[in-house]
DNA sequence: AACGGTCTCAACCGCGGATGG
DNA sequence: CCCATCCGCGGTTGAGACCGT
């Protein structure tokens, strides 16, 4: 038996709302409230509609202060932000932009910024990609010409078989993963020539360990030398899906929250994930199986993201996920 | 001008959680 | 503790606007 409606749907109206109905909806509002009760409200007010419908409305449209029109650059950082480290959750999100709702942040997200994610990360040769945050911000940044020295097919799990890997979003699997995140506004830092790939470190995706989904974070691209190293000197840039992006941009979310304060370099550091099966907050503590941070270089000591900012010395940051290909929610 | 495809966004739907009797 | 009711949220829909041919 599924569960009662709400209201009578043949008795009320539905549809598009008029401007009579929107002035009565704001005059009852303006002099009275809602009574605390949104499901009596038409009756009170004469309108012939569900209570839930003059809710949305209100709180959609007619409530003071809303903001229309288009979103600010400001704003698209903030949204990029916090999606990455909150998933869906529009009406958090809505409360870090004062005027905005958390219908418009979620259609302007599906339609607008959606988009600009995935053009920005499967166009990475464009001189106008959409997203900053996911941009080589540094002009010496070099990347190659052709990513097709080795077909893009022998890096690309999704590629070589779409159907195999599940399209849920990493994203909604790690909600509930608070560490801070509600205070947080933004995190990505634009100082970072971002450079964000996948190889497999055999250069074969028969590898049992999954593939590496590199992050460069250094300062200075030739800081790649070692990393160039893991994978056999050999890049590929292959269209990453938006959840791992996301997934970057949260794990560079919790680096940057760990190291505030700290203005010196940092030595170099491998963080491999690879048996987690998408739990970020085991990988972020620290905690999974296989994950933790091997600062030095050489596997001398191990830790997590969040003692990173314990771990640091001179040197350049160099972060390396080893990721399976999918993930699991 | 006409048509068809795509996009936008207001509105709807149904679920889970909160609350109160 | 149970149950009914309401609220708030996130996913989805579809009418109308827009755009390309």
């Amino acid at each position: 038996m599924g569960r009662a409606p709400c209201c009578d749907k043949t008795k009320v109206k539905r549809g598009p709302w008029s401007p009579e109905e929107d002035s009565k909806l704001r005059d009852y509002i303006e002099k009275y409230g809602n009574g605390g009760n949104w499901i009596s409200f038409p009756l009170k007010a004469g309108l012939r509609r569900c209570g839930k419908s003059c809710r949305l409305r209100w709180l959609n449209y007619l409530r003071p202060n809303i903001k229309h029109g288009d979103f600010s650059e400001e704003e698209d950082r903030i949204i990029f932000s916090l999606f990455a480290a909150i998933g869906s959750r529009w009406s958090i999100i809505a409360a870090h932009l004062p005027g905005r709702t958390d219908n418009d942040i979620k259609n302007y997200w599906n339609t607008k910024l959606r988009k600009k994610l995935l053009s920005s990360s499967s166009d990475s040769s464009s001189s106008a990609m959409a997203s900053p945050y996911l941009n080589p911000i540094s002009q010496d940044v070099k990347r190659p010409t052709s990513p097709t020295t080795i077909p893009s097919s022998s890096y690309n799990p999704y590629a070589e078989n779409p159907n195999q890997y599940p399209t849920k979003s990493l994203i909604s699997s790690i909600n509930g993963f608070e560490a801070g995140d509600k205070q947080i506004i933004s995190y990505i830092n634009p100082n970072y020539p971002q450079d964000l790939y996948l190889s497999d470190s055999n250069n074969n995706t028969s590898n049992a360990n999954g593939f590496l989904l590199n992050h460069n974070m250094c300062d200075q691209y030739n800081n790649h030398t070692s990393f160039s190293s893991d994978v056999n000197g050999i890049r590929s840039e292959i269209m990453m899906k938006q959840e791992e992006i996301m997934m970057m941009m949260m794990i560079d979310h919790h680096i940057d929250q760990r190291t505030k304060g700290y203005n010196g370099e940092f030595t170099q550091g491998y963080y491999n994930y690879y048996n987690g099966h998408g739990d970020l907050k085991q990988m972020i503590s620290g905690t999974g199986t296989n994950s933790n941070i091997n600062m030095g270089g050489s596997g001398s000591s191990s830790s997590s993201i969040s003692n990173l900012a314990e771990n640091k010395s001179s040197g350049s940051l160099l972060l390396e996920y080893k990721c399976l290909p999918y993930f699991y929610s």
